[in-house]
DNA sequence: TTGACGTGTTAAAAATGGTTAAGTTTTCTT
DNA sequence: AAGAAAACTTAACCATTTTTAACACGTCAA
């Protein structure tokens, strides 16, 4: 079982990135790692996540952990974080249970510790592991995000890339705030006036898709993002 | 929302479980104690358990905590368990992660530590679908603040983001002060002069909405902040 | 009572978003 | 490899939302 897993390891530190990987290779796991935060989230964003698991180191240049930690879980709810911190400040781990961490351990560690926090997650998030290749129910419609489709009444509506991608964010975090920016980078990778522009066209895009459904609205929030409203 | 959560705790030493109820009680959750594991099940076992939470004790007389928890694991596979434990030693970490442990806090920990803890474990079990539906009565006027609308007499107003951020405030606290610069950080993020002519602003548009009831007035206390007075 | 400061209100200015369509690039097809 | 189709971006224009400005009025303390 432990072949299958895959993490992703988000660290800096060269020689403690490198003993990570070859412990976690020894005791069986799959691992990649990222040299910082935003290596980290375009691998993550790239590979159509398929990680059990994210390992992520606090202090990194570039992208630091909490704020790729918070990225992350647009993407994706379920994704099992574990944070890495040299200080075990309060503030730290507030911060880190804010973003959804489903552990923090702090440095220095002992690799035995490490291991038993991996598989207490792993085991504590199995039941999530079915969740590929499912629709997701918004109102009358269904979302299959794997094969870029939309069921409605109908037929069946092939989606294009950016519109699947949008729309999936969009439901994950259905009546929800989806943050404008973070969306941005999620889908166009950066977050200009352009991409902005051109997100606002997806989102008319989206709207006349869902228009079929009265009780689904794609509500936005000045200056801040959409938010996906699914009334019962 | 925290007010419907229900948590139980079992816990052996008087004083430390009355400080602990008294703290999350203070903290706006429902919270019942259970001086051991034996009275802790029953609790759990005869109310059907619809407990949202299980703190427990690792060391406790009559049925210790994780006992107590794998018990528990039998009747529902999914509740929360978060344990406390005097000493930090690993064994009882692991022992604690093999029962299904979704956290494990070590004494003597922060009250704050713990409520990070317990809001992150909560909004990690939190239902993707969540009720959107509330309708919040304001005299004659209905507000619903995640729909972003109010239901005037001749029908639905839609409300921009400010307003209804702005409402929301003084709706929570209807009959009561809300002051100036909360309100400020709370809206506009800031409490600087510009943003504070803005708020007045919107306090005027607000009036005029809310001018259809007349025993609704948005009351200035002079320098300190603003009043929502609803008359019966 | 006066003067400084806070608030009420309206209107103009600026920023942000909605939508359609015209360009441009990418992908597919032959 | 060329042309067609699809996907995506940019432009243009308009609507909505928010901020800033301007001026009037209210409150409070010296």
């Amino acid at each position: 079982m432990k072949e299958n897993k895959n993490i992703l390891l988000a660290e800096d530190d060269e020689n403690l990135g490198k003993l990570l990987v070859s412990y976690l290779q020894a005791k069986g796991f799959r691992v990649e790692l990222a040299r910082n935060g935003k290596i980290a989230y375009e691998l993550f964003n790239n590979t159509k996540h398929h990680f059990d698991l994210l390992i992520l180191d606090v202090m990194m240049p570039e992208m630091d952990g909490f704020t790729l930690g918070s990225e992350v879980r647009l993407l994706d709810r379920q994704v099992p974080l574990l944070f890495l911190s040299a200080k075990s400040m309060k503030e730290d781990k507030l911060k880190g249970f804010d973003v959804g961490a489903d552990d923090y351990i702090t440095k220095p560690f002992s690799m035995e510790e490490l291991l038993a926090r991996i598989n207490a997650i792993l085991k504590r998030a199995e039941p999530h592991q079915k969740n590929i290749q499912e629709k997701i129910h918004v109102g009358k419609i269904e979302h299959e995000p794997e094969l870029s489709v939309l069921h409605l009444e109908d037929g069946v509506k092939k989606l294009t890339t950016k519109e699947n991608m949008l729309l999936r964010l969009l439901v994950q975090n259905q009546n929800e705030l989806l943050d404008r920016q973070a969306a941005l980078r999620a889908v166009w990778g950066d977050d200009n006036y352009f991409n902005g522009r051109s997100m606002d066209v997806y989102i008319a895009k989206l709207r006349k898709l869902l228009k079929e459904d009265s009780n689904i609205e794609i509500m936005n929030v000045h200056g801040i993002g959409f938010k996906l409203l699914v009334k019962q």
